[in-house]
DNA sequence: CGTGTGACCGGCG
DNA sequence: ACGCCGGCCACAC
């Protein structure tokens, strides 16, 4: 039974509990699904950004990612990368194999920076959510 | 309040 | 097949 959410923010009405302050920010969508990816699992920022309403701006789905290193609790942020699979972000990361290496904690294979068999990997939130 | 930037995506030449 | 270009949203200065 999927909801026809009119484009909107799913998991929003979680955040949104307390819109009394702007505690809630888009970051907080970003982490929220992010935290949601299971392991081993990977999916790409267009799919988040799609699932958040806003697929024609998938950057600013890697701009949340650039906070969410100091996010709490800790964001998986490694199983976020761009729609070709390849780990764009790993030289975000405090070195550039530790993308890599959660990858493989998880269970993912990367190869030359990009994940293997991301496509059947890849976890869409829009559809896993029920969007 | 205006400008710049960003871990992207899709289209077009 | 490859490279360049624009778009779009939110946040920081």
């Amino acid at each position: 039974m999927k909801k026809k959410v009119a484009g909107k923010k799913v998991i929003a009405a979680k955040a949104e509990v307390k819109p009394t302050v702007k505690e809630y920010s888009f970051f907080q969508d970003v982490y929220d699904v992010v935290r949601q990816i299971p392991k081993g699992r990977v999916t790409s920022y267009g799919a988040v950004a799609n699932y958040l309403g806003t697929k024609l701006s998938a950057r600013m789905v890697g701009w949340a990612m650039n906070a969410a290193h100091v996010a709490k609790p800790k964001v998986p942020a490694q199983r976020v990368v761009n729609r070709n699979g390849m780990l764009s972000g790993k030289h975000h990361f405090g070195t550039p194999t530790a993308m890599e290496e959660l990858l493989k904690k998880d269970g993912v294979t990367v190869k030359n920076d990009t994940v293997v068999d991301f496509k059947t990997r890849f976890w869409d939130p829009a559809v896993e959510l029920g969007l």
